[in-house]
DNA sequence: ATACCGGCCTAGAGTAACTTCAGGTCAAGA
DNA sequence: TCTTGACCTGAAGTTACTCTAGGCCGGTAT
């Protein structure tokens, strides 16, 4: 499929797909006979959790050393598990997060509503 | 007290805080006679929330209106609280991504585990 | 009194991660 | 064949910081 309906499918934009390619985010990114991105099903895959991993703040310093050791082989499960698990981590520390502002915010609300009475 | 503490209490650091305030963000910043920054425990609760603001997601120009709200008196009330109400649909939309995000990242970690195994 | 020096100041350059623009090419329908 | 919407590249622009350079302030040790 071409480039837009990669987009719509996996959430990114066009734009940031071709970003996220330049900058070696995306592996094997074929073309066809003009020069246009074809993207297969497994590109979309991979370009959804790319959308996810940036949806909940990965920096694309981690993303681009995780597509460097998934072209690199099956070897480096290990390490790519390792990003997972501290990716994981950040997942637990941004969901308390959340939490604490949203305790502040519902303090705020009762004093504004307190006001407002 | 000066910057330095406003920042380790806050969470902010030292430059943002400066950016800020140039930024219009920060009501109320008096100096002292070197032209040194002061800040009152009552900056340090808004720079508190700015944080916390910030790093759950709201763009800078959300928090300079209500900046501005804020400096414009109590008839801004409801619209500060609309700022609020908006942001904690936000942060509701944020825990759904976080939620989705892990369950991604489970299920690759089992394919890993299986391949390991 | 003064010399020190860590913390504070501003203006401006640098960075991350896109986003938009300008100017040109491609390809599928009328 | 002609048109027109989608695609291409390289470069400039944007957001929200972050860091640097060069200079001033102020608490304290001599």
């Amino acid at each position: 499929m071409r480039i837009s309906e990669a987009a719509a499918r996996s959430g990114l934009k066009v734009d940031t797909i071709r970003y996220y390619e330049a900058e070696g985010l995306i592996p094997n990114v074929t073309r066809g006979s003009g020069g246009q991105r074809r993207f297969s099903p497994e590109n979309v895959d991979w370009l959804t959790l790319l959308y996810w991993l940036r949806e909940t703040g990965m920096p694309m310093k981690v993303m681009q050393r995780f597509a460097a050791l998934y072209a690199a082989g099956d070897a480096t499960i290990p390490d790519r598990k390792d990003i997972f698990l501290d990716h994981s981590r950040l997942l637990a520390k941004r969901r308390d997060d959340l939490d604490r502002c949203d305790e502040i915010l519902t303090r705020k609300l009762e004093i504004y509503e307190e006001y407002l009475r």
